[in-house]
DNA sequence: TATCCAAGGTAAGTT
DNA sequence: AACTTACCTTGGATA
């Protein structure tokens, strides 16, 4: 077992861990105890995520645990390798302080930034967040957690780190195994067929999200809605999330409510124009930083 | 207790 | 290309 700390304050802009991982833009870490943001804080504040053994430098699925406590950010792991893969997962990297200084003014957008501060976006691999993404349709941030445990545990290989047995997040082999009926009985719903179509166009080397990396912006996003399931607010996840492309934001109910009540004149007739006037709206480059912050103070009662 | 409704949307069928 | 409609499931709100 490899465990370790480092300062916060060694971070550009500081780390709120809670706020990261329960913001809504990834499924994919859990409380030890399993409960949700809405539950309130509870457990010792430990989280951890479990990467299957083919995305890992080792070819062994790693497990990594993570808190915040008194000013450091502390880690153990089945890896050796965990100060770097957690600093990439958590985007640890980035200058939050030129983030956001480099904003507009704007009192949605600051008041979010100011009660929030500290929260970053991730990096989630890709297959885990196309697949938690097209989950998320029309569905509540707490279940969309429950649907990817539901996924590990049936599909995922079992890890075993410290006297206690994790679940892996699938891979893409295994889940286009999984049938429509298995799916649904995991209350998947609809996107049961999705899941599972795309898993198998991942499996057999048809499409995988990865290759969007090589496209600009807005082709890439239109690249990704090949995956059955994924739309275009889908793949703006995916982009924002998992493969870096910090300008996205994602058209859901929240920023769309958003748009309404605070910027009327960014709401056009489609989601591509729509798009274009509230990535402006939020400084353009990293207006994906600006998105998530804003989804996440209006989803807490900002 | 029964019914309604929204939840980080997308696919398929029509105009 | 823009517009409609159906779609699984569940927890919380409303009657």
């Amino acid at each position: 077992m490899d465990t370790g700390s480092r300062r916060i304050d060694d971070l550009d802009g500081g780390l709120d861990l809670r706020a990261t991982l329960e913001s809504g833009q990834s499924y994919l870490w859990r409380r030890d105890d399993g409960r949700t943001y809405e539950q309130g804080a509870s457990g010792d504040g430990w989280y951890h995520t479990v990467l299957p053994a083919s995305t890992t430098r080792t070819n062994e699925a790693e497990v990594l645990r993570v808190r915040q406590v008194d000013g450091r950010l502390e880690w153990e792991a089945s890896t050796p390798y965990a100060p770097d893969r957690i600093a990439e997962l958590l985007r640890l990297d980035d200058d939050l302080e030129a983030i956001v200084s480099n904003t507009p003014d704007d009192d949605l957008v600051d008041a979010a930034y100011e009660a929030h501060r500290g929260l970053r976006l991730v990096r989630d691999p890709p297959f885990a967040c196309l697949v938690s993404f097209i989950c998320s349709a029309q569905m509540h941030v707490s279940r969309i957690f429950d649907m990817q445990v539901a996924l590990a545990e049936a599909y995922g290989e079992t890890v075993r780190f410290d006297g206690r047995e994790y679940a892996a997040y699938p891979t893409p082999e295994r889940l286009a195994e999984a049938t429509e009926r298995e799916l649904r009985s995991l209350s998947l719903g609809y996107r049961a067929p999705y899941v599972r179509r795309t898993a198998e166009m991942v499996a057999t080397g048809e499409a995988r999200p990865e290759e969007a990396q090589d496209l600009d912006y807005e082709a890439a996003r239109e690249w990704l809605t090949r995956f059955v399931g994924v739309g275009e607010k889908v793949a703006d996840c995916v982009l924002l999330f998992s493969l870096g492309y910090l300008e996205a934001v994602p058209l859901d109910t929240w920023i769309r409510r958003a748009i309404a009540e605070h910027y009327p004149h960014c709401d056009r007739d489609s989601y591509e124009a729509t798009s274009r006037a509230i990535r402006e709206q939020f400084g353009g480059e990293f207006a994906g930083y600006a998105q998530t912050y804003v989804f996440h103070h209006l989803r807490t009662g900002g």
